[in-house]
RNA sequence: GCCGGAGUGGCGGAAUGGCAGACGCGCGGGACUCAAAAUCCCGUAUCCGCAAGGGUGUGAGGGUUCGACUCCCUCCUCCGGCACCA
């Protein structure tokens, strides 16, 4: 009898063996084969079992491509910088580096312990100046080149977390961190030119036919381009005009008002001689509102007249200008041309104020005097609108456009909901913007021959308010590079996305001192041939990454412009809030999260690693129970047992059939986890390694030795890279040296499985009648006449019109009468 | 509101347009035991039937097809994203 099954004796053992032996490690000075990533995590310090299913699911590929004898880089780092360690440092008097090292070192400690490998030598943490003065650099290089710029617009500032915030980084109206209402402020902020990479962004994504439809689909709408036309308007009494933003060129000729943001530059000229004596308190009242307030009117519109006309320069008609709230001075021109007919928003404000409505688009069963009960929003014939009546929208749109740019009054424009990355932080724990400010030169980049600029360690954290940096003296205190004299050194600091956005190419080499990658070795590595991570950075992450990466390739410094060549994302693991009593995905606030130690303790990291990838496919979202694991346990238990079946059984000749079953069983298997696993679904996978255990367990008293233990090996190299601890202990005890990861992954002989009796569905009129078991590869004509004994009494007395045979599936007789 | 995704036993979930419910959990019954736990065996969509067998069944309704969980149309519910983007 073999000893009982006790993962506590064994897991810590193995998990020191691979450490030792290496397995993860590669030399990156050789030639590629494959490289796969996780997303590198925010070392937050605990890790939830939740966390590891993204970690599980790569180590279970990962051990599955070194034993098919691939030579994988599968590196792992740390995304260091951000707020959690400076809030701790404000809480509890610990240095966010120290804090930050001591969650690494706990983290690292988790990965041990579920059994995940990665090659630590090539360990990144994005706060150490050695990596993060490459951000310096890359920004001075952006500098350079016009791609980071120094602007000062409404930025999005969270009065909670004390800083400003990128676009992507506001939920809702809130911050993406705490949730707290953002307020708009003037200021002036560093930003990254990501607008001028726009199309080739939304270009880029064509070319990834491995990612999922849905982030695509995400990074298109939140790029958001839209082709149009500017028309430019005279307005009365005022120089210079006002231009329109719009896709609807083709329905001027219904424009009956024009409508401008509150923070529209012109507003101010009306604010003296707007007929209503409100217009000022109207104005400032949305000027002050927050975004969120905003939106929370849900839609109610609301304007004043300014008193002013501007002049339609199709038609030459007067058209009042309103200021309307629904107007947003961020996107175009801040100043729209209103088309109540045609337009939801236009018609709803037009019907409020009892601005007139004026067809011009007659879609299907309208003329040029329908009277419109609702904007009318899709194509149709043009009327209503001069010489262009008569043509399809869609034409008129090219005329008008044309027109316009003819008569020097329009063009056609293309525009982006997407905005410039605004990367400035007020924050300490990031990267400093190298960068001086000098009374003579103005503002002067830090010469990259003195970078890093480091994070001073001087620093009082807590009471005080606002940015620590500005507190040091010893950091704000700096030369000029231009003319030595004392200059003011930037307090800013980067947007941690900023360090994400790139650390899969520094990977390949991650130790270099004397520059940002290894051109060299990156042109081979590069891009990564598979990314995993969850679905929450389909914009953020994901966008910045590609947009830093066609911006190193437009720098000459890495191969293609895409840098993740097939990208994963797996489902959130939830379960029941304790505040909710909904599932949600597992938080310390929500009290649903489930800690691995205990797990581990109990039944091994082995069979968290089993219930986590049998749950469901990977990339859905799944909850967790306790009786699953229980499940999976019972399994590890049962492959343990079975060596007491394989040592019993080994001098038995055993009876033909059962011998053939499970040499059967063994390859279909073999077949099934092969496949399964290649479309990372290894919940299917581990179902067909259960079907072989039961197998092996029914023909255990039948089958030969030499089966059996043939079955049994097979099983255990399939098992490796979902339970690698326990395989690995099996795999000793019956003998063999080294380790599972040498072993060589099993390969199938489809001949045999192609020979095996294949069971015909017989259906008549469309029911399933019967089955029959028959030779694979039959005829029609054998087929037809074997299905046709077999459903013999639904055939008697009538006619057959038709059969339908699909080779080695089925038969299917139509019948009449 | 717009754009996606998903609805299959008591539960998690399987099914290149071809035997719906693999595998697991739970549950019921049995074996072992003084007893329990563990383990093992049998059963488990639903309705009629002692059974053999048959009817029904993949959110609802229609359609295409010899045949639909799978494809098409309409609708409902849930989840996710965007949300006055002109």
């Amino acid at each position: 009898m073999a000893l009982p099954y006790d993962p506590q004796q064994i897991e810590p053992r193995w998990q020191e063996y691979w450490a030792h032996e290496g397995f993860a490690a590669v030399d990156t000075a050789g030639e590629k084969d494959l490289y796969m990533l996780m997303m590198f995590p925010y070392p937050s310090g605990d890790l939830h079992v939740g966390h590891g299913r993204n970690y599980i699911l790569g180590d279970c590929l990962f051990r599955m491509f070194l034993m098919q004898g691939r030579k994988v880089l599968n590196p792992m780092g740390w995304d260091a910088f951000g707020l959690p360690a400076e809030n701790a440092a404000i809480k509890r008097n610990i240095h966010p580096h120290e804090w930050t090292v001591a969650n690494i070192g706990r983290m690292k400690d988790q990965f041990r312990r579920w059994g995940i490998l990665y090659d630590w030598d090539k360990e990144i943490a994005s706060c150490e100046p050695e990596y993060y003065r490459w951000n310096q650099w890359l920004f001075n290089r952006m500098l350079e080149s016009g791609l980071a710029y120094r602007g000062k617009s409404p930025v999005n500032w969270c009065p909670s977390c004390r800083t400003v915030l990128a676009n992507e980084q506001v939920v809702a109206g809130g911050c993406e961190r705490c949730g707290t209402p953002v307020e708009q402020r003037d200021l002036e902020q560093w930003f990254l030119r990501i607008t001028a990479y726009a199309d080739r962004l939304l270009e880029g994504l064509d070319r990834l036919p491995d990612w999922p439809e849905k982030v695509k689909l995400m990074q298109r709408n939140w790029i958001g381009r839209s082709e149009g036309c500017d028309v430019r308007f005279a307005v009365e009494a005022v120089a210079e005009p006002l231009t329109v933003f719009t896709t609807r060129v083709d329905t001027i000729y219904g424009a009956t008002f024009v409508a401008l943001a509150p923070e529209h530059p012109l507003v101010e000229r009306f604010r003296a001689t707007a007929p209503d004596p409100d217009f000022g308190e109207f104005v400032d009242t949305l000027k002050n509102q927050t975004r969120l307030q905003r939106e929370s009117e849900g839609g109610d519109k609301a304007g004043r007249f300014t008193g002013a006309y501007a002049v339609n320069p199709f038609s030459g008609e007067r058209l009042p200008i309103w200021v309307a709230n629904f107007v947003l001075m961020e996107y175009g021109t801040g100043a729209i041309m209103s088309v109540p007919a045609h337009d939801e928003r236009d018609f709803a404000f037009a019907t409020k104020y009892g601005l007139p409505i004026r067809l011009v688009i007659a879609g299907p069963g309208m003329g040029p005097d329908t009277v419109l009960s609702e904007a009318y929003s899709g194509p149709g014939a043009v009327v209503n609108s001069g010489p262009f009546s008569g043509l399809a929208s869609e034409e008129s749109k090219a005329a008008m456009g044309a027109f316009a740019e003819e008569r020097g009054f329009g063009a056609r424009k293309v525009r982006y909901r997407l905005r410039d990355w605004l990367i400035s932080r007020q924050r300490y724990w990031g990267t400093p913007i190298p960068v001086v400010y000098c009374a003579d030169d103005g503002l002067v980049p830090v010469p990259d021959g003195q970078l890093p600029v480091v994070l001073p360690t001087d620093i009082e954290f807590g009471g005080s308010e606002g940015n620590p940096l500005e507190r040091s003296a010893s950091f704000t205190a700096a030369t000029c590079p231009k003319c030595g004299k004392p200059a003011r050194r930037e307090t800013d600091t980067m947007d941690t996305f900023m360090d994400s956005s790139w650390y899969y190419a520094r990977f390949v080499n991650p130790h270099i001192r004397d520059a940002m990658i290894d051109r060299e070795r990156v042109a081979r590595w590069m891009p990564v041939d598979l990314y995993i991570g969850g679905v929450e950075h389909a914009i953020l992450h994901l966008m910045y990454a590609r947009f830093l990466y066609k911006v190193l390739h437009d720098f000459g410094m890495v191969p293609g412009d895409e840098p993740f060549t097939v990208l994963f994302n797996q489902g959130m693991i939830t379960a029941k809030s304790k505040v909710s009593g909904k599932l949600e995905k597992m938080s310390k606030s929500k009290g649903n999260v489930i800690a691995p130690d205990a797990l581990i303790s109990r039944y091994g990291a082995d069979t968290e690693r089993v219930y986590t990838l049998f749950m469901g496919p990977p990339e859905k979202e799944v909850e967790w129970t306790d009786d699953g694991v229980m499940g999976a346990h019972r399994f590890l238990q049962r492959v343990w047992g079975l060596q007491d079946i394989v040592a019993e059984s080994a001098d038995r000749t055993g009876a033909a059939g059962a011998t053939e079953e499970i040499l059967v069983a063994t390859h279909r298997a073999v077949k099934r986890v092969h496949d399964d696993l290649a479309r990372y679904h290894p919940n299917t996978a581990i179902a067909a390694m259960m079907e072989l255990i039961n197998t092996m367990a029914e023909q255990q008293a039948a089958a030969s030795g030499a089966a059996l233990r043939q079955a049994y090996e097979t099983l255990l190299r399939l098992l490796h890279p979902i339970a690698p601890h326990v395989t690995e202990e099996i795999w000793r005890i019956l003998g063999h040296e080294g380790s599972l990861l040498g072993a060589g992954w099993p390969s199938f002989d489809a001949a045999l499985l192609a020979k095996q009796q294949v069971t015909l569905a017989v259906q008549v009129n469309g029911k399933l009648r019967a089955t029959v078991a028959v030779e694979p590869g039959l005829g029609a004509e054998a087929a037809g006449a074997a299905a046709r004994e077999a459903v013999a009494k639904w055939l008697e007395g009538k006619e057959v019109a038709k059969v339908v045979h699909v080779p080695d599936r089925m038969v299917s007789f139509v019948v009449k009468g």
